[in-house]
DNA sequence: TTATATACAAACGTGAATGTTTGTAAAGGA
DNA sequence: TCCTTTACAAACATTCACGTTTGTATATAA
């Protein structure tokens, strides 16, 4: 095989990191040979062992991708939607994630692999310590957001930021999984924008119209 | 081989069952060989061949088990706790539901296996319309106990009985799905009971202290 | 310009899981 | 009592994914 230039390697590295992506997704983690990926990326395995160690390797190289931005971006964005009101920030957090699910396609794949097409354990058991440290981080943000809310007297009485945020991440972590596996989407993506901005308004003391 | 008695071959086949969701729940269900089943149970593969046809059918006999008496006694009970407060009765079978992961063993490794220890695909991917169903159910009875307390007036303005009953439906999903991640309880599994009265404390109309 | 390291392809050896077949001791019916 | 069926155990053959090794053309550094 002809030694390829700088540029072209990074290309092929980055082609394996998508095939990864799609046939983790069509066939579920553990089934997925690695020639199967080599194939779909058009090379042989000698790539995958050259760029990654092992499967698990290539597997946390495609979530790395992904998350990392995300994470950030998702948390980031929260507090500076409207300094005026924190709930804004709360619901344009979620109609987000929302978004990014329908039109990123790299980010509903890799979602869709970490909560269907994969096995917690083993070499891949760490990734519930990962998801749930993320978790954490964005309850954190959300429970910051209540507090604020709080302050500036919208929140609802008698709700307590912190177990309200965990609430919310209660409802974003089951409305995920639920819009994932609504595959046809008769049950649940039609109505999840509106489920979200019901939720909110649960938390408004006004309720606004 | 000695030929067992009938009892002594409806215990092997139970054997095999709880064999197999200890180790599916251990090594996830792609990574379980027949044999660590076989071995788990006191017996070779061809016990399990002989009761079933291979390791899906297996899987769906464990997962049968448990899943139909479960959702009748959810769906049945929930009626039935207070027909003067059906919030009541939302809150009691949400209640149950924990009460059934932290309790019973059986129930509880069941869940981990659907939820992290198994790729929704091939032969599995049929779990994944099995999950909605059983979700749709719940959410129906959910709809109707809240179409009940909005007419004896207990439920609060502006809440529409169906999006309050999928709303629901998508709490418990995340709520389930967190406590089982949060192995070590530190996040979820301490404070999951009080995020469910908060839950049903904000549908109802008065707040009840 | 040459030498070396690179970026893979191709071939090899190995273990392991699967489904099947064969063997067999005892249970249950005639 | 004998015969058949049952409920497995044990052995077999096959496939297949993995990790490793070897080969090789070329970009790049010296």
């Amino acid at each position: 095989m002809a030694r390829k230039t700088k540029s072209d390697t990074e290309q092929t590295r980055q082609q394996l990191i998508a095939a990864a992506r799609k046939v983790f997704a069509l066939r579920g983690v553990s089934r997925t040979t690695l020639a199967q990926i080599a194939n779909e990326a058009g090379v042989t395995r000698g790539a995958i062992y050259w760029h990654f160690k092992n499967k698990p390797d290539l597997f946390f190289a495609m979530l790395e991708q992904v998350s990392l931005p995300m994470i950030h971006r998702i948390n980031e964005n929260l507090p500076a939607v409207d300094p005026r009101d924190p709930l804004r920030g709360v619901q344009a957090s979620m109609h987000e994630i929302l978004r990014l699910m329908k039109e990123d396609e790299i980010a509903r794949t890799t979602f869709e692999i970490v909560v269907l097409k994969c096995e917690y354990v083993d070499e891949f058991a760490s990734l519930e310590s990962r998801v749930i440290k993320t978790g954490c981080d964005f309850m954190q943000t959300l429970k910051r957001a209540y507090e604020e809310a709080r302050e500036q007297n919208l929140l609802r009485d008698g709700i307590d930021p912190a177990q309200c945020a965990m609430e919310s991440f209660v409802f974003i972590k089951g409305l995920i999984h639920l819009w994932l596996s609504d595959v046809d989407g008769t049950i649940v993506r039609g109505k999840a924008h509106s489920l979200i901005d019901a939720h909110i308004t649960m938390r408004y003391k006004q309720v606004l119209y």
